[in-house]
DNA sequence: CTTGACGTTCCTGTCACTGGAACCCCCATA
DNA sequence: TATGGGGGTTCCAGTGACAGGAACGTCAAG
């Protein structure tokens, strides 16, 4: 396979899969004319990458996830630990920025939003934010 | 004012505030030595776009803000729609991240974290995504 | 033989900083 | 007067995960 059709069927860009090829996630052959020539092994991996990185995971964690997947002596346990420790990281995103989220539609909602100059969005900007004196 | 005294009072490590000079969010003026000499009117504009970075604003969104922070002319009609739309955004963002929280959540909780190399984390990760049919 | 779609490498840019090297300035103390 | 330490300065490189684009090679069809 070349790597427009593989991009195709992992639904990854060839740009990314030609990165994932330099820092070493995956390792496909050559054809005699210098064209990369991927086996089903790579498409494989190219859409579990693809299936992790869109769960989030860092190419760090997909790296490992990867080594995980290839090892039929893994532990779960793991493999576990490893999204654990991911899903913990999403979850405190989602806390901070549902922070912001009421922050900014608190001040969104007290303002007019009309031609004069008068805003408490600015304002609120300008001020110390409530809750600052620890 | 020399860097840490407004570094300190604004919250924000001085490499940023050399940054923001950088860039041309602030301008402060020099003293004969060299030293940054920061007037109030820096540290309020540092704090303001210190403040609007917490909220998840970009550099581009803040520089607007301080332009409008500063105008006085300004209709609130414009500092709102930048809210809104970065409002929209992390709204976005949430949806996306309590998307990947809810799989991710799934199969954590599928997997019994054993000794054992049966995996459904991996399972999931190594197969199409439900619903990709469409 | 040309054309156009594919493939290749390599370099640059993104975003908002952070770390570090090499150097300068100021004040206090021995 | 030397020196030591804690400021300050500039400039360069690295981060993460690619994307854009230039310049060039390859292949199949007409």
């Amino acid at each position: 396979m070349n790597i427009a059709e593989v991009a195709k069927a992992a639904g990854l860009p060839a740009k990314t899969i030609r990165y994932y090829e330099d820092i070493g996630l995956i390792q496909p052959k050559r054809s005699e004319n210098g064209y990369r020539a991927f086996a089903e092994s790579d498409l494989h991996k190219l859409a579990f990458v693809g299936r992790a990185r869109s769960l989030g995971f860092s190419i760090v964690e997909c790296r490992a996830l990867l080594a995980l997947y290839e090892d039929r002596a893994r532990a779960s346990g793991d493999v576990k630990a490893l999204a654990v420790t991911h899903l913990v990281q999403i979850r405190a995103k989602i806390v901070e920025l549902r922070a912001m989220e009421a922050t900014l539609a608190d001040l969104v909602q007290a303002c007019n939003g009309d031609h004069r100059p008068d805003c408490p969005i600015l304002r609120g900007l300008s001020q110390p934010v409530s809750g600052d004196s620890q």
